[in-house]
DNA sequence: CTGTTAGCGCATTCAC
DNA sequence: GTGAATGCGCTAACAG
C-alpha cells in the first residue's frame, strides 16, 4: 500500500482515521499541536484526498457541467473562459458535453446527469429544442440549472441574456442609416428567444423607419451549412435582392462572405452586412464587417456565479431572475485595406 | 429514502444486492428471468447508478481532463470539439482547465489530478513551461498523458503534432515567391518545440533561396497583447520594415493587421503576410491573409484516442509515439471584395 | 444461479 | 481532545 490515504496518515502518527480528518478540515476540536503535525505530515507525503470518497460521503461533487450546442465559435469560447476562471475561484471543476444542436442529445446528457455527478448546471439550449422534459427532470432533482445567451423562458431560474430587442433594433437601424432600404434577416430558428426579440427588434426598426417588413427577406438557415449557403445564394440571386443584411449568428455573416466573394459582389457598395458576431477577428480583418458584439466573457461570469451561489444556499430554490448585460455594436470605418 | 440506488432496487424485488447489481452489469452467471426483472424495475425507478460510488470502488473515473492554455482561438475550440465527440463514443467525461499560458496555475491544475479523479489527461503547454516536473509526477502516478500541437519532448508518451518544420518553411517560401525579400518572424517562445520547428522552417527556407537569415527579424512577442503591438509597431516603423511577415501564431497575426490598418500601410501591397492560424473566418472574411491551417479537429480526436486506447490497457506505459498530421496552407486570392 | 461478507476512503455520530 | 464504529453506494471474492 502505497498509497497515502486517511489510514497511512493515522498509522504513521499513532493516531485515528477520524482525529486525522478532523485535523486536516481544522475542526476546532482537535488540539494545535496535533493539527501541526498532521498537517505537516500530509504535506510531507503529498496527501490528495480521493474527491470520489468525498463526494460519496457528502453527496456533493464540486462539479458543475456546461452543456452548449457547439464550441467552434468565438461567443462560447469566451463564455467558457470567463466560466472557468470563476470555477476556479470557487474551487469547482467544470465538465463540458457539446449537443451539437441536437435535441436528443441534449436531452441524453442531461439525464446523464441526474446521477449527482454534477452539482449545478450551466447551459446554452439547442437550436432544435422544443421539448423541456429533461429540463424539468433535472430541476425535480434538485439539480440547479442557469441559462446564458440561448435560455429557456419557461423554467423558472436565473437567466443571462444582453440586450436583445435593443440591439437587433439597432443593428436594423444601422443599416437603414447607412442607406439600406431592402433588408433581409438571417437566423438559424424561429424557437430561441434570443433569435425572437432580435428578429422583433429588426421588424419594429423598419417599422419605425417607415419600411415595411417583407416575410420574404426573412431566411430560416439551419445547421446545415451546405443548404443554408444555397438560400443565402438563392436569395443573393432575386430581381430585388436586398441591399442590408442582418445575420442573427456568425456563421451566418461568414456565409454571407463566401457567396458575395463566389456572386463577386461588392461589400459594402452592394450589399451591407451587420453581423451578430462576437468574432473579435471578423471586425478586425475586415472592415466591411460591422458587427453587435455580446460580452461573452462576462456572460459566462455573471451565470457561473449565480450558479456557485445558488450552491451555496441548497434548501432555496432558484428565483427566476434576468440578468441582462448589454452588447456593443462595433463599426468599423474603412482603412487603406479597403 | 427515495433515492433510488440498489439496496432500494434489491429490496423491492427480494434480491441480493449483489444480485442486482450483476443483472445490471449483464452478468453471465444471472437467470435471464432475474435480469429482466430487475433491469424493468431499474428502468421504471430511473435508477441511475451512483458515479462515484463506482468510481472509488472500481478506482476508475471514466474522466479525463483537457488542460489547455486558452480557449478564445479556434484551434482549441476546434480541438475540443474532436475530444468530446470521441469522448462521447467511449463514454468519457471530460473536465476542462485553462491555464492562462501560466506555468504556476498548469502545475496546480496538474497536482489537483494526482488524486485520481481522471483516469487520463490530454494537454497542451504553457508558453511558459519550462519545468516539467509537474508532468513527469503525473506519469508516476501511472496516469496517462498525451500532447497535442504544444507538446514536450522530454516525456516519453504519444504527441500528437503537425508538420511544423515543413509549413515554416512553405510559409515562407510563399512570400518569397510573391517577392518579399525582408521576411519577420513573429513568435511567442522560443521554449516551444511547434515554434522551433516553425522557425527552423523559416530559417532554412530564407538560406534555401539565398536570403540572409537577420536575428533583428525574428521577433519575440509575448502575452501581453499591449507590449506585443508597440513590438510590431516598432517593427513597422524602421528604416528596413519588412516586407513580409511570417506570424508563427493566430494572435500575432491579427495584431499585424491591427498595426497596419494603424499605420495606413497597405497589404498585401506595402507588406503581405502569412499567418500560423486556425481562423477559418480569417481566411474567409480577409482575401488578404494567407493562412497555414493545421487540422485541429482531428488533432483532438487523434489524442483522445490515443489516450482512450491506452486507458484500455492499464499496465502497460505508454509508448514514445509521434502522430504527425498535415497542415494546409490556403492562398485566398482577392476577390470582389478587395 | 444467488446470497453473504468485505472494503474502496472519507466524514460523522457516539462514546469516553 | 481523541478513538471506535457506522455507512455513503457500489463491486468483487467467496460460499453454497
Amino acid at each position: 500500500m502505497d498509497h497515502v490515504n486517511l489510514k497511512r496518515l493515522a498509522k504513521e502518527l499513532n493516531l485515528a482515521v477520524s482525529t486525522v480528518s478532523r485535523a486536516l478540515s481544522d475542526s476546532h476540536d482537535i488540539s494545535i499541536e496535533t493539527k501541526r503535525k498532521v498537517i505537516n505530515l500530509a504535506k510531507e507525503l503529498n496527501y490528495q484526498p480521493n474527491p470520489f470518497a468525498r463526494s460519496l460521503r457528502k453527496r456533493s461533487s464540486k462539479t458543475i457541467a456546461i452543456i452548449l450546442p457547439e464550441i467552434a465559435n468565438n461567443y462560447f469560447s469566451l463564455a467558457i473562459n470567463g466560466i472557468e476562471e470563476v470555477a476556479q475561484d470557487y474551487d469547482y471543476h467544470v465538465l463540458i458535453y457539446l449537443t451539437h444542436e441536437n435535441h436528443a442529445k441534449e436531452a441524453s446528457i442531461i439525464r446523464h446527469l441526474l446521477n449527482g455527478r454534477v452539482d449545478g448546471v450551466l447551459m446554452s439550449l439547442s437550436i432544435e429544442t422544443e421539448d423541456i422534459t429533461h429540463l424539468q427532470e433535472l430541476q425535480e432533482n434538485n439539480i440547479p440549472i442557469v441559462f446564458f445567451d440561448r435560455i429557456c423562458d419557461s423554467i423558472d431560474t436565473v437567466k443571462i441574456t444582453t440586450n436583445d430587442y435593443e440591439s437587433g433594433y439597432l443593428a436594423t437601424s444601422h443599416l437603414i442609416s447607412k442607406g439600406c432600404k431592402n433588408i433581409a434577416y438571417l437566423t438559424f430558428s424561429g424557437n430561441l428567444s434570443i433569435e425572437r426579440q432580435r428578429m422583433k427588434g429588426y421588424q419594429d426598426a423598419l417599422i419605425q423607419h417607415n419600411l415595411v417588413p417583407n416575410d420574404h427577406y426573412i431566411v430560416r438557415c439551419n445547421t446545415n451549412t451546405k443548404e443554408s449557403h444555397t438560400k443565402i445564394k438563392t436569395l443573393f440571386s432575386e430581381e430585388n435582392r436586398p441591399d442590408g443584411i442582418f445575420a442573427s449568428v456568425e456563421l451566418l455573416a461568414i456565409l454571407c462572405y463566401e457567396v458575395c466573394a463566389e456572386m463577386k459582389i461588392n461589400i459594402p457598395n452592394d450589399i451591407k452586412i451587420i453581423g451578430f458576431s462576437n468574432l473579435r477577428t471578423a471586425s478586425l480583418l475586415n472592415p466591411a464587417l460591422t458587427t453587435i458584439t455580446q460580452p461573452a466573457f462576462d456572460m459566462g461570469k455573471e451565470a457561473a456565479k449565480a450558479l456557485f451561489e445558488a450552491l451555496k444556499k441548497p434548501q432555496i430554490p432558484m428565483e427566476n431572475r434576468n440578468i441582462v448585460l448589454r452588447s456593443t455594436l462595433i463599426e468599423r470605418v474603412s482603412t487603406s485595406n479597403t
